[in-house]
DNA sequence: GTTGTGACGACTT
DNA sequence: AAAGTCGCCACAA
């Protein structure tokens, strides 16, 4: 077994319910930065046994990778709504997007008395 | 060895 | 926004 795809598998299984990630993230987090297209043939070749969250893994622009209209691509999209997570316009919305808005309310620079 | 392809991504037009 | 270009590298022919 290829030594590189088993850090790719076990990212993609930590991938919590309801979450998306990417392919360049989950190659990321598997210590393979810019690995991304390995990381689609790890999932292609993945032993189904393991019982991957595949679907769970999109493009950079969190855009299912598949063409549109295609089998897999309806599968990952209905596995996808199937926990939560919604799609606007072709792009996922996670189903913790409220959570991550809610951070970026709080980081993001308004207007008022700041100290630096 | 070389070439083309690909469940990708960052950058530049 | 959309289309190129380039980098990445496993794999098949």
């Amino acid at each position: 077994m290829a030594d590189k795809l088993e850090p790719i598998w076990r990212a993609v299984a930590a991938i919590p319910r309801g979450a998306v990630d990417s392919y360049g993230g989950v190659a990321r987090s598997a210590g393979l930065p810019g690995r991304a297209r390995l990381v689609g043939h790890a999932l292609k070749v993945a032993p189904a046994e393991l019982a991957l969250p595949w679907h769970r893994v999109l493009n950079a622009r969190r855009r299912i990778s598949f063409p549109k209209g295609s089998d897999e691509h309806h599968r990952q999209r209905q596995l996808l709504e199937r926990e939560g997570v919604r799609f606007e316009g072709g792009r996922a919305i996670p189903a913790t997007t409220a959570i991550a808005d809610l951070d970026a309310w709080l980081w993001k620079p308004r207007p008022g008395p700041n100290h630096e």
